[in-house]
DNA sequence: TGTACATCAGTGAACGCGCGTTCACTGATGTAC
DNA sequence: TGTACATCAGTGAACGCGCGTTCACTGATGTAC
């Protein structure tokens, strides 16, 4: 091995350990993410920081893709190890890994979908990893229509305008879903994710403690929603 | 008038507008909200202040409260405007009313459902004020039930722990009400945060136009899963 | 009605802290001949 | 293989800024007699 990569892999390391250092800060301080108390853990000086990442924010762009990355890798593995056939048991399995992965790592789930953190834009190398998490839902409903084993709603609930941004939607990211399931699909994810966030935001009611019960129960009101057969 | 109450009337004012002014920050900074930049705006001295608030926190929690009961009063007003009987227009009226006041104030939503404020714990003086919107939504469901007008759920759908954790809730919030029904009323506020989140926190798909349309939609959607008579 | 005293709002300086970022630098590691 | 040079990681000081909170103070407003 040339002397030149050790070097290049010493440096890898450094940037996956300045993300951990940093993805542990975030769990206690927020967004609120400081490069200072960063270098400080590391036993560095602040500006060392910089051999790395040249500003703050892209240091927090890189903890955001790897944040949807991780989630999304996580829930394709949940879904993966379901039957294919098996619809209702893919989505539960979707449902929950995404609400384990948020429960182990509560300060990234806020960070990828808190409020946003002030002053912070998001650089469109965001946008891609965004979407890892929700495709995979939608995918069980498209190889749900594929097999003949999801019922098709009525296009005609949908008013025409908004037929029409979800025909968009539908290209973009699920060829051939009627647009009456994607807005269904697209209800299962902003219900998992006002679950989650209720449950890890603390505004769930105190008087809740079978929390595991209540998310598998209000994501199988979802899946009945969907059509999921049972 | 004697002349003390002049006083106070002065102080009740300084105290409303320190309140406008933070709220006014809280837009453009997130909630990190800065004593000495309010203090500013306002003309004064950072010091200052502490005649009206005590601390920081002190100030954060009064925003808090006046946000719950603003909303709150906002929900209780749409339903109040419509026809007793017709749950599925109180239902959406009561929706809409909560997405139009999200939509006007958003720092003072992201303040009471975004991700919580690093190093701060909300007192026990929020709690009644925040139970105030998912109330009326509660509200619609049991007067639904009292006239008839709602099927029940089977209650077998519940696992036991579960519907026992519900029934505690049904007691403090909505006697009476089945805890089937509770789940699905509990659904339908998720849904609702969970919509407005994503609007807010601009994690909406770039391609949907028709914004107010698909909130109608989704909203329609849990009114069916309730089983809203149409 | 007039005066002495108490209350209160607001001042200005200070304490002690934190932050992101820049810059000239040292010394070790790698590269080219 | 040995040497001159280039690259690079990390240092330490500094800039300029912001913050919450405390404290002794001034001067105006209200109260009691």
């Amino acid at each position: 091995m040339p002397a030149s990569s050790i070097r290049a892999r010493v440096r890898a390391e450094m940037l996956d350990e300045i993300k951990a250092v940093a993805r542990r800060h975030l769990a206690s301080d927020g967004a609120n993410l400081s490069l200072r108390a960063v270098a400080r853990d590391m036993g560095m000086v602040s500006s060392a920081i910089y051999r790395y990442f040249p500003s703050r924010d892209d240091l927090l762009t890189a903890l955001i893709i790897e944040a949807y990355d991780a989630l999304g890798a996580a829930v394709e593995a949940a879904d993966a190890g379901a039957d294919r056939l098996d619809l209702r048991g893919r989505w539960h399995a979707a449902c929950r890994a995404t609400r384990d992965w948020a429960l182990t790592h509560p300060a990234e789930y806020a960070l990828i979908y808190g409020s946003p953190v002030p002053g912070y834009a998001a650089p469109d190398d965001t946008v891609g990893p965004a979407q890892r998490p929700p495709a995979t839902l939608v995918g069980i409903l498209r190889d749900g229509v594929a097999a003949g084993r999801l019922a098709i709603p009525d296009p005609g609930e949908l008013p025409e305008p908004l037929r029409a941004d979800l025909a968009e939607i539908a290209d973009a990211l699920a060829p051939g879903l009627p647009e009456a399931l994607l807005a269904r699909a697209m209800a299962g994810w902003t219900q998992l994710f006002g679950l989650i966030s209720f449950e890890l935001f603390g505004r769930i009611n105190r008087t809740l403690p079978h929390r595991d019960a209540y998310f598998d129960h209000q994501t199988a009101l979802m899946a009945d929603l969907i059509g999921l057969p049972r």
